[in-house]
DNA sequence: TTTATACCCGACTAAATTAGTCTGAATTAT
DNA sequence: ATAATTCAGACTAATTTAGTCGGGTATAAA
C-alpha cells in the first residue's frame, strides 16, 4: 500500500546517475543496469518511457544511450509518475460510483480528501528536488 | 501504485458512518456492509482491526456492534494506516540495501526523500480531518 | 555497405500483493 | 438454551507489478 513501483525507482536512479555527468555525455542502459544491479530489460523499458515523455533524449546506434533533456526542476512528481505509470487513479473512490444511495454522504468523500492532499503534495515537488 | 487498500477505505467509511450517530449508539457490521454494499466478511475484519487498535470499542452479543472509542482528532493517518495494514514500508529503498557499491550515492536517497515527505504529510493529517 | 551496438516495442510469464471467502469458534442479551 | 454478534485464522481468487523474450529499427564506424 502506498508504494512506488520499481519502474519509478529505476527511473529516479537513472536520472540521478545522469545528473552527475556532463550535459553532453550519453549513458547507455547497460551501464546503469550493471552499476545498480537492475534487470536490464526492465530498466530499458523505463528509459524508453522517459524518452517518450520527453524527459530524456535517446541516441541510437553504437555509443548511443540517453541524456537528460528536460529541466527537471520544471517537472513535478505527478507529471513524472504519470509519464512512467500512466494516469494515476491514486485510489478508487468508493463513494463516487454510486453516490445516490447514501444521503448522508458529502460530495467530497474521505477518500477524495486524501487523494487531493497527495496530489497536491506531489504537484509541489519537482523531480530535481528529489534526484539532486 | 500509491493506492490505498480497500480495508483502509472501508475503515474510513465505517468511521464516518459512526460519527453521524449519537456517541452511545452501537453499529453492527451488517448495517454498514449493506448500506455501502461492502463485502461483509472483509468489513468485519477491518472493524476487528480497528477494535484491536483501540479506535473503536466492540460490543459482543445480540444488539452488539461497534462504537467509536478514540478521539479521532488525535490519531494521525500514519498511525491509522499502520493499525490497519501493519508497518508501512512506504517503498523499498533500493539504495539502502547495498549502499557500499555506489560511491556516488548519498546516504539520503531519492526514494527516502519521497518517503519522508509522504510520512510527514500523513503525520500532520488527523483521521478526523478526513472523516468529518 | 556491411556489421555491430544500442534503442524500440509489444506480448508473454512469474511473482507478489490485495481482495474476498469459509469455517468454526467465543461472548452475551433475551 | 438460543440466536445475534464479534473474533480469528486459514484458504482461494483476482489484480497488479516485476521481469523475460523475441523480433524489430536506427546509426556510427570499419
Amino acid at each position: 500500500m502506498l508504494k512506488l513501483t520499481r519502474k519509478v525507482e529505476y527511473a529516479l536512479i537513472a536520472l540521478r546517475h545522469m545528473q552527475n555527468k556532463e550535459s553532453r555525455a550519453v549513458t547507455n542502459t547497460k551501464e546503469i543496469a550493471e552499476m545498480y544491479d537492475i534487470p536490464l530489460e526492465l530498466l530499458a523499458k523505463t528509459l524508453q518511457l522517459m524518452a517518450r515523455g520527453g524527459i530524456v533524449d535517446a541516441v541510437h546506434g553504437p555509443n548511443g544511450g540517453y541524456k537528460i533533456k528536460a529541466k527537471l526542476e520544471n517537472i513535478n512528481m505527478i507529471e513524472f509518475f504519470e509519464k512512467i505509470e500512466g494516469p494515476l487513479g491514486l485510489m478508487d473512490c468508493y463513494f463516487d460510483s454510486d453516490c445516490t444511495q447514501i444521503s448522508a454522504c458529502n460530495i467530497r468523500s474521505p477518500i477524495q480528501k486524501i487523494n487531493d492532499n497527495m496530489r497536491n503534495m506531489f504537484e509541489n515537488m519537482s523531480v530535481d528536488e528529489i534526484t539532486q
